[in-house]
DNA sequence: AATGAATGAGCCTTCATTCAT
DNA sequence: TATGAATGAAGGCTCATTCAT
């Protein structure tokens, strides 16, 4: 055990993870999986017993790796307008799937798996830092002069709430870029000073 | 034929409705619908196909029957802020899933069905009307001095985006009735005028 | 359903029994019965949901049809020295396996099926109902001066546990005839009077 | 190899059997015993190739220990029916289930194992020592005047049916001890002088 | 000797779908 | 039209057994 098997554990980790891209929480079958890895029946059951499991250990996963992605960047000397946009950036690549995400199988599962202990929601808890990151994001920048922001929390759940409307709508209904653009432009405008 | 298989298949959506509520789209099986209509396995199939085509004569029914609820008392004397508020109060019961909508079974439909023919996409309809209606609630309310409004399509497009998000959050981490409330006033105070 | 159902379920029953006589209960499998039946897996599974649930179904069957076949003999003018005889034919039947019976099926089930309720355990009941129609028997045929016994309820007793032993006996150690007619007539010697 | 293998073989044995005491015999696995073992499941396979092999090796170590237990105290001092009651009392723990024994595996071991090689059934040279025994223990406790027996050997058969008989009755549909008790009673009473 | 990862066969169970009535 | 029995494919899971280390 130990090493060899944490190394085939990241291995069905990757391997389950396109799957789940592509065809979503509910419609991936144990079979799936096994198929993608090249490995036995049994021998999946080894490392996971669901796909259950499977799905939360990549969640999890996740969750550790994206950790103080953006967070570190604060209180540099770039302007926060700066910042900002490197945000909305990668939100946008999100909602227009640019990379191949886990999005469609993160909602499939937590439609069916209610919050029941709340704190372990790691959707919530992804939302949450999201919030907290652009909130501190609008104070440094209404600080420094580069936004006008009365109430800078409600405004960060604001843009949360739109992105979030868009990633689903991008998925559902279809969005293109410069439909994604005008709607950020426009949350921006908001608060964003013109120099 | 005719009127009496007319009548059946009605019975037999409101009732395929009722499961799709309950389970969303991909986890309901032909089993399901049967049991819930109780009647037979074959005679199910001399209606409908699938889920897939169940689903979606559902989807069909549903957009006739919504066609311009609110949009008919537009233009009335009531007060434009009113109908806003009527508005958003239904769009909250759906984003509290008050009343036990298939929010979640179109959801999981179109993330598997890709919007192929575009038009014929019944979400992104449902999205335009919205917008639509918005729309012409705040160039109403614009004119007649109740709201402050520049670009009342974008406005409303924003609306609907972050409603989305909200739908969205509501079903897969939870929120609650304050929550909504404290969103949706934020989002009406940048254009109501206060008397 | 009804009439057709019933038959087939009587004939998947039947051919059932001829599996659980040829292999004991645990190691049935639902595939075994299926082939043996000559129908699909799906089909078994309309009538019964498990080996266990099939197994039950034949012992509940068999009780119901064995009622009173003995029983009804008694009180006629026959010897009751005969009508034991009889019954001991029978048994030594069973001991010796002559007719593959559900014998090793049945013990392999109540292993495993501890007595919850003590008052639904078939093996409890036949037992039960042996004792009672020996004490019967041996009442009756003290009353006639055939046997004497002080205690014919405890001398059927006795009686009814060394045929389980000799049946338990039979089936893992092997016994032949002669070695059954000597026991049996050892203990019938304890009360029968010669004439 | 030799001591250090034999060591652990006999580990192993004595694991495996609390499992089949637990368990019975057909529904014990490889994988149970390896678990109950806490080795390695190559490391079972150098020692025993089935569950059959780890079963009739525990039954081969258990005949060569009980060899002579009681029978090397017969011809002391001690009374013929004081020896006859701690034979009777150690069958009733059998019966009783009191020590966790393998009752239940070995019958089900037998009853699929039909007497090939009759001299090698265990069970038939357990009956046959106990019957022997038994017999002394009657002959002697007769010219003893202890007892009045006419047939010991026969006496001891009937004994030892009903013995079997009974522990038959106890695992599968319950027996409690004063059932038991009157049971031997009344066997004993068939040829004990009372002082 | 010993380990334990890996394989693949085998059984379980559920459904979509068909079809004789 | 309507029924529901029947089929068989698909996916889930567990183990006996092997084998490289």
């Amino acid at each position: 055990m130990g090493e060899k098997s944490d190394q085939k554990r990241e291995y069905i980790l990757d391997r389950a993870k396109e799957v789940f891209a592509r065809k979503g929480f509910l419609q991936v079958t144990m079979k799936d999986i096994v198929e993608a890895c090249k490995i036995s029946r049994g021998g999946l059951y080894l490392y996971f017993g669901s796909t259950e499991e499977i799905f939360c250990a990549i969640l999890s996963k996740q969750w550790e790796e994206e950790d103080g992605d953006l967070a570190s960047n604060l209180g540099e000397t770039v302007g926060m307008a700066d910042i900002l946009m490197l945000f909305l950036k990668e939100q946008k690549k999100l909602i227009l799937c640019k990379k191949e995400d886990m999005g469609r199988a993160t909602y499939e599962y937590f439609f069916a798996h209610k919050p029941k202990d709340i704190s372990e929601n790691i959707l919530r808890n992804q939302f949450k830092t999201a919030v907290h990151i652009l909130t501190r994001i609008l104070e440094e920048g209404t600080i420094r002069g580069e936004f006008y922001c009365e109430n800078p929390k409600q405004e960060a759940r604001n843009l949360m709430y739109s992105i979030e409307g868009m990633k689903i709508c991008s998925r559902t209904m279809g969005l293109n870029e410069s439909q994604v653009d005008r709607e950020l432009l426009y949350l921006v405008s908001g608060f964003l000073i013109e120099e």
